[in-house]
DNA sequence: GTCTATACCCCGATAGAC
DNA sequence: GTCTATCGGGGTATAGAC
């Protein structure tokens, strides 16, 4: 693995962890086991390296959402598929979340206008998606990103919630357990939105 | 009002734009126009001034849940009633949005013991309202977290996107206007909800 | 490409006058 | 209860040797 691969790696489960201003370049080498300079080698500033740590992370989403699209199947099955995805994703990378969520707190503030493209990919994959469901009359206009909020939101709250240290969601058995966290909210998002708004 | 008072407010208002690492005391002085040592005689250190912020907050969400269960109404009623009053506190004070999506991208790590009295009352009135509710047999063993995590995540998820400077959310009347957008998601989540897992 | 050494700045926090 | 002045430390970033 190349060192800057290897930065990249780190910084990402360092941002994760403590946010943009809370990571500092000193602790990140300590890490790293490199010096400083090093990484002022391969990346122009903290903000720089911040950012290729955000676009790779939407680029392995919109491959796992891409691949959801590659074969034929029938629309209920599509949306399970899709849901899955994303959990996938999360899977392979579970610094993705409060990756998101911290961004999402600054309301997109540290993500510049270069990455709409890969935004308006990850929007473009619900989107075919919906028109592929048989939706009910009285969700018809409903807005699209009341749909995205709706699993992206609940899928990463409840991962949040499960593998926080605090003595929340502690009456059952997901506490803890990112593997059966992500399998049950999966489930759980999948068949409220197939049971509120898609016709029987 | 009491400058005790003046802080925690501005306070609020910067460890929600900005997080707690990049708020500094510095900064916050000057935005209060008060001498920095004045912070200190007032609060024993940062920490405990975010602390004392969060508590408030949590508070406040309370008192609004509190009151949904003051008078009797049908279990349906009751549960728009719920969802009113945590859009509610948002209507009054949207920095809980961005505080409350950063603590969670931290595992709640910043959240101490002292808090969970206060989160546990959060939870049992969500808990009092599954109970009163009529839900489908396939939904009555459902997590109380997911459940808490679809109502939270998906209006905070929804609200940051709506109120983001990016382009996204930008094909709808919703962008960037506070009211409307917590109206519709406030709609969406209770009908998606009782849609789902209540018996028609 | 990776290192040592250093410039320059702002941070949280406190002592002590008023 | 609010101020001025200051301390010690750690922050980002770079120059220049190897």
């Amino acid at each position: 693995m190349k060192t800057r691969d290897i930065i990249l790696k780190v910084a990402e489960e360092e941002f994760s962890k403590l946010g943009f201003n809370a990571v500092s370049m000193n602790n990140l080498v300590k890490k790293l086991d490199i010096n400083k300079a090093t990484i002022y080698y391969h990346f122009k500033d903290k903000k720089s390296l911040y950012n290729e740590v955000i676009k790779n992370a939407i680029e392995r989403l919109n491959t796992n959402l891409r691949a959801v699209f590659d074969d034929k199947k029938d629309s209920n099955t599509l949306f399970r598929a899709y849901v899955n995805a994303i959990i996938l994703t999360i899977k392979e990378n579970p610094s993705i979340v409060p990756l998101a969520l911290r961004e999402f707190a600054n309301y997109g503030a540290n993500v510049d206008e270069n990455f709409m493209p890969y935004i308006n990919e990850e929007m473009n994959y619900l989107k075919m998606l919906v028109n592929k469901l048989d939706i009910k009359d009285e969700y018809k206009d409903m807005d699209i990103y009341s749909l995205y909020s709706f699993i992206n939101g609940t899928i990463k709250t409840f991962y949040v919630i499960q593998m926080s240290t605090l003595p929340i969601g502690k009456e059952n058995d997901l506490k803890n357990n990112s593997e059966k966290t992500l399998n049950y909210i999966s489930e759980f998002v999948s068949n409220i939105i197939l049971d509120a708004i898609v016709k029987k």
